[in-house]
DNA sequence: CGGCAACTTGAAGGAAATCAACGTTAGTGG
DNA sequence: CCACTAACGTTGATTTCCTTCAAGTTGCCG
């Protein structure tokens, strides 16, 4: 694939992209490394960043409660949101060196770290282990392109709603009500997540609370009233 | 990560992205399958598919020479280029079991069939190999990252200067003339890979040759005449 | 040479960014 | 508990960039 890098390497990149609702069940067995359960810090406070792009990757994070945000900001100085990650999410399996974005808390967070060490050590061993890796990270790339195609072909509308239909989606994997969904990052973090200004998501969701399909009880949480609506929207 | 699927199930998704140049010599190592090279068919006529969305994908594909487009077709009509893929690059080493997007050749085009069977062995007996895919779905996640990142925030200036850039660079790995680009491809592919319309394309390589930046000997191919007023206008 | 597909160029319209106020909420300290 | 403040959010007016619509033009293949 083409490397759209501007200049050749202001750009290195790579790791991982998850994206479950706080208390997710993950159906997903939980990743088999428990033994590693390390000693390393792992409760977080909001806004607090856990790494930054550039750290080594020493450790991988499985996220065990709250909601981070991974974030690249551009030589413009602008900011980009790579991804919201939640509960039972895995961060930095990928195999570069380093971290590829920086990632920070948006509540408080718990995650477990796990080293990359071992890590290394159950591919060697386990063929099983490296083949989850593989589909974790075949499961990343898909959503990757998913969210790209989302921001190459649609409006502002469309982005909106497909990712309240994502929230609500998984909210009802987690078992909690999909109608009822919590937002715990602000409108510049959905803005830079989706490639609109916060001015454009403040005014699409007050438009879709004028025509009745959501409701904004406060700001942080959205509650949906005609899900057929939004995905009609969703469409394009 | 927060899949962005409009409806409940209209995007399933999943598999690879590569984008090398012709002749490319791809400095990886070749992947260690030789012993697999299969009997299908592997020469395609430009404009033919080598496979669509949905199809069962029973092998992965080593591109040998030519040029290949893969691309999904949206639900309101709309066409999605997801990558191109040059000689060395590989397709479909992801896991899951049917292809997540279509593939066309845009020239003359000659692959390498590895049946899917055997990736799945050599992954169970061979931790190296596992570990090799690994790193080839971590570099196609982080390039596909950059592409999603140069959509999210880069006008449409900045997106061709970033695409040429990355063919011209593509040219240099290949030890081929990086101020000579070659593209096999449509106004219309480039359009639908940078999220723009043909005429917005045509008029910005149009402006680039007035700058003086870019000339255009034929419409398939660039000469890069200054790449450092690229660099700038790639950077946003 | 003719015909068709790809490309280019121009003019008009629209969607989102930008610029600028104003409102709301939450957190702090009196 | 209340007042103050600062960050966050909303809303409106204007501008910009890209799309859309509409002709041309080029270039390739019969």
């Amino acid at each position: 694939m083409l490397a759209l890098t501007a200049t050749p390497d202001y750009g290195r990149d790579a790791a991982t992209n998850v994206y479950p609702m706080p208390g997710r069940p993950h159906r997903d067995a939980p990743i088999e490394a428990d033994p590693f359960s390390a000693a390393m810090p792992s409760v977080y406070a909001p806004r607090e960043d856990l790494f930054l792009e550039g750290d080594d990757a020493t450790h991988m994070c499985e996220v065990i409660e709250g909601v981070i945000c991974a974030y690249r900001l551009l030589p413009d100085g602008h900011r980009h949101v790579v991804s919201f990650y939640f509960p039972g999410d895995l961060i930095g399996y990928c195999c570069s060196g380093c971290q590829s974005f920086s990632a920070q808390a948006l509540t408080r967070v718990r995650v477990r770290r796990i080293p990359r060490s071992a890590i290394s050590q159950m591919i060697e061993t386990r063929p099983g282990f490296a083949r989850r890796l593989l589909e974790l990270a075949s499961g990343e790339l898909m959503m990757t392109r998913e969210h790209l195609l989302c921001l190459a072909a649609k409006s502002a509308e469309a982005r909106l709603a497909a990712f309240l239909l994502a929230l609500s989606r998984r909210n009802a994997d987690a078992g909690t009500d999909p109608k009822q969904v919590f937002l715990p990052m602000t409108r510049l973090d959905i803005g830079d997540y989706l490639g609109l200004t916060i001015e454009t998501v403040s005014r699409t969701l007050s438009k879709f609370k004028r025509s009745g399909i959501i409701a904004l009880p406060r700001t942080t949480s959205v509650l949906i009233r005609d899900e057929a609506a939004l995905c009609d929207i969703a469409q394009s």
